[in-house]
DNA sequence: CGAACAAAAATGAATATCTATTCATCTTAG
DNA sequence: CTAAGATGAATAGATATTCATTTTTGTTCG
């Protein structure tokens, strides 16, 4: 078996382990069992615990980086760049449950047990949606007076708390499809009723 | 001094130990000795290190929506009490670092590693967030065809989101009265340049 | 071809540490 | 003087990490 095998061996059964009782209650042996790996196999691959979780974010991140820039450079209009953006984000859930779980769950308390840890990957992540922003302003489509700093947060938080709930709740209400429209719309026109005076 | 003295002496000082550390990596002794009590004390009012953290939430959520529902029934305009919601919800970061930090942090895990316990509390706050939203809808200020089940996540999330930024950066770059405004401003008016064709 | 060997990889039992919880004992209040 | 409240040392269980040993892999040479 080929190295970088078992090395994603292990993170496949990382992320299925820490998505089913989360990081602290996550067994070393619990992954190792998932893994088929002996407990001690692990620490020839990753340093420590926290390592495994480090390096899961950063290697998934990236990929999921990577394809939904693919999609966006295809595309001109950035009302359609924000809704491809929400439909790729909320499609993971669907695409990789267990992967979706832990990056909602985790990744924010990361930051929080690991004080030294940047987590740089989730900045380019969001800084996707600042340049959509950017690029409507310049077209003169989005609103000047709309901070893309503020507003690549308030998209992002918007979106991961929809993931929430389908993370949390078994049986949830809206479809996938349904929820990014929702949502870009909410972003795009508003609450405001436009026939109101 | 009363029991209810040294029942919300540990509860603060759970407050300010999770804060520091998160919650697993907290021990009842750093808890024990921030309340200036013994370790066997903390078990006379609370069943379990788990049972802190809950009834902590249940304490805490509870008094946030008192205040913030004494401030919304005051005021009869959606916009304005989408404002106020905001507001409120922001200064908590201002007036109560530590809590704000365990209710960011924390709270989301708490649903994952406590299968058995539905957070009602919070429910009950973001549905301050959908009530307003139908009120507006009913007086004909907001639009109908926005879902209010999706809307009161996307406010949420995206506060929360602003509020995360907070509590991991040092020096933020907004002032909270500004991300207030601009969250709202976002959410009532949309992206979209009204003066665009 | 295959036997012999060395290096690399994998194993999993043992270790070392950590900490939530208990409870026999002590202190305080009424 | 008693009962409720508080103490903190001892217990019991858990588990991340190590490392002596075993297994696998790849190479050399008769």
């Amino acid at each position: 078996m080929r190295v970088s095998d078992k090395h994603s061996k292990i993170t496949q059964a990382a992320v299925k382990v820490f998505a089913r009782k989360g990081f602290f209650n996550a067994r070393i042996s619990d992954i190792a069992k998932e893994a088929k790996v002996a407990d001690g196999t692990i620490y020839l691959y990753f340093n420590n615990k926290y390592d495994i979780l480090i390096s899961l974010f950063e290697d998934e991140i990236g990929k999921i980086i990577h394809q939904v820039k693919l999609l966006l450079e295809r595309e001109d209009d950035p009302c359609k760049k924000l809704h491809i953006f929400a439909r790729h984000h909320l499609l993971l859930l669907e695409e990789k449950k267990d992967l979706a779980e832990v990056l909602q769950m985790e990744l924010r308390q990361s930051n929080k047990f690991m004080k030294e840890y940047r987590n740089t990957k989730f900045i380019e992540y969001i800084d996707i949606i600042s340049a959509i922003i950017h690029q409507g302003q310049d077209m003169g489509i989005f609103s000047k007076n709309i901070s893309p700093g503020i507003a690549k947060r308030a998209i992002f938080g918007a979106l991961d708390e929809m993931s929430r709930l389908w993370v949390l709740a078994d049986a949830p209400h809206y479809t996938i499809e349904e929820t990014a429209t929702q949502v870009c719309n909410l972003f795009l026109h508003g609450l405001k009723n436009p026939l109101a005076h």
